[in-house]
RNA sequence: GGCGCCAUAGCCAAGUGGUAAGGCAGAGGUCUGCAAAACCUUUAUGCCCCAGUUCAAAUCUGGGUGGCGCCUCCA
């Protein structure tokens, strides 16, 4: 499989460190408000990865941070902590505020059909492993101590900037309002790792270390909690493109300085979601979650279908009219499926094709968007509706966009709707029939459906005008004749 | 200011040196009397612009133009 690898711009094998199993870190959210849809693209292009991943054979162990310390700052700049910001608004403590949202994360990745990884680690149940971790960076010299914080000392790395050139000169400080110059720190990218004097007042976490009491930097979370759980190799580290600097750059300088050996060997960012005036926020525009998807009448999984035809590390535009075309494009296929005759033997050899296809499509870097077309490729293709099944279900395995659970709903609510319409115009005809002048109409309705089947059309549409000179317009549909009644 | 990404039809979007996938919308048609649905056919002499390399360029190179991202909050 081909893969495109930030660390060296280009489509890389993917190789991992033992054959056939595959280690992956996904850095996971910072839980102090509901994700948006741009937040969930990731994750849905990670969960299409790992799937294909376990599809093509791998065994993958995936782990996930939860951020619920640490993260500085607040979207707006102001200074606060984003969990502290998180639990002011809404009168709670840090603490009910990380799982009420990591709650609603793991929720929205449900209705997304996203896997949660099997190792999902809370920051602040890993201080110890920070605090062991930093230990070792100042025994080794890699930390030093300033102003009551441990920072990392960027200087003793052979390369810092490992995902583009850059020189530590051209880097604009204080380019965003509201951050300031740290002064304690040695060189302009050290970062913190641990905190003893806050920046804010009342952080509401703290913890007892060998530098006092105070709380861990937002970086060295995700590399104590990867060590830990995937061991010293890892395979794949995920993300979205914004992670890449700071935060991944500085997770490649604390790890590889703790391990003493190259860590990482493949990292994968996901474009972002824009919308029409730039960047997806949540404190700018629309706040788009999967919860105003539903309430404006979207199932969510359209809204997957619209990430995997595009490509992930291709800036998507976000708007309704792209999000209705999905949805059209969903719905027309799933049609198409639920009328797909069920039973019968599958045909590997027809299915084949099919199969190289999609694989194709997915080992050149992930191309979801050209896995897509094999879907409308299939529903062309003469093969059996038994075989067509079985790839669509084999197909969603790794789509995770649930067409065949859409056809069933399909099928269901069709004949559903159908036997409730059949019951409810008999009754209504039934109640209707009291009435001598729409008994009237129904006879000549049933007189004119006879002429009709007869071929004759004359006669059909001569009780169609006399009708309507008595004011009842005629409406056919395809479940058989009915009226509207002027005034 | 530095670094990086992107530009393909009305819209979304593949394509990675061999003559422009797919979807949505549109157009024409078949068929059920009409209509709707369904099905079939069709829709870019051209890929932001200008040079260059090549037998051959959307694709490679150089230079523009426009848009976006990152530079201690983000996915």
């Amino acid at each position: 499989m081909k893969l495109y690898n930030s660390l060296t711009h280009t489509k890389d094998d993917f190789v991992t460190h033992t054959p056939g199993k595959v280690t992956m870190y996904t850095c996971g959210p910072t839980v102090y408000h509901f994700a948006h849809i741009g937040n969930l693209r990731s994750y849905i292009m990670e969960d299409v990865l790992e799937k294909y991943l376990g599809y093509a054979g791998y065994d993958v162990t995936r782990a996930m941070n939860i951020t619920d310390v640490g993260h500085l700052s607040s979207d707006g700049d102001t200074g606060e902590d984003k969990m502290l910001k998180g639990a002011k608004r809404e009168h709670k403590t840090v603490m009910e505020i990380a799982q009420y949202y990591t709650d609603a994360f793991f929720e929205d990745c449900r209705k997304l059909n996203i896997k949660i990884p099997e190792i999902v680690v809370p920051a602040t149940s890993y201080v110890d492993h920070f605090i062991k971790m930093i230990e070792k960076l100042i025994d080794t010299g890699y930390a030093y101590e300033a102003g009551g914080n441990i920072y990392f000392d960027t200087s003793k790395l052979k390369e810092y900037y490992v995902f583009n050139k850059q020189n530590q000169e051209d880097l604009a400080v204080g380019v965003r309002e509201g951050v300031e110059e740290d002064s304690n720190k040695r060189n302009k990218c050290d970062f913190v790792l641990w905190f003893t004097k806050s920046k804010f007042e009342d952080q509401e976490l703290k913890w007892d270390s060998p530098w006092g009491v105070g709380y861990p930097g937002w970086h060295i979370e995700c590399s104590a909690i990867s060590l830990d759980t995937l061991g010293e190799y890892l395979d794949l580290h995920c993300g979205g493109i914004d992670n890449a600097f700071p935060h991944h750059t500085n997770e490649i300088a604390q790890s590889e300085a703790y391990l003493g050996h190259p860590w990482c060997t493949h990292w994968f960012h996901v474009l972002h979601l824009n919308t029409n005036d730039g960047k997806m926020s949540k404190s700018k525009g629309e706040f788009l979650t999967v919860s105003l998807l539903e309430e404006k009448g979207y199932n969510p999984l359209i809204y997957r279908f619209f990430c995997l035809q595009s490509h992930y590390r291709k800036a998507l535009v976000f708007s309704y009219d792209a999000l209705d075309n999905a949805k059209v494009s969903y719905d027309k296929l799933t049609d198409k499926i639920a009328a797909l005759k069920p039973g019968g033997d599958v045909s590997r050899d027809a299915c084949k094709p099919y199969l190289d296809a999609f694989a194709d499509a997915m080992d050149n870097d992930l191309n979801t968007a050209m896995a897509i077309t094999v879907l409308y490729d299939i529903i062309k293709a003469k093969i059996s509706d038994a075989d067509k099944l079985w790839l669509y279900q084999t197909l969603d395995t790794v789509l995770g966009v649930g067409l065949l659970a859409a056809a069933d709903k399909k099928r269901e609510a069709l004949a559903q709707e159908k036997a409730a319409a059949e019951a409810e115009a008999a009754a209504e005809r039934a109640e209707a029939m009291k009435d001598p002048l729409i008994a009237s109409i129904y006879a000549a309705i049933d007189e004119r459906t006879a002429a009709k089947k007869a071929k004759n059309y004359a006669r059909a549409d001569e009780i169609r005008n006399e009708l309507l000179a008595r004011g009842v317009t005629l409406i056919d549909t395809p479940k058989g004749t009915t009226f509207k009644l002027e005034g």
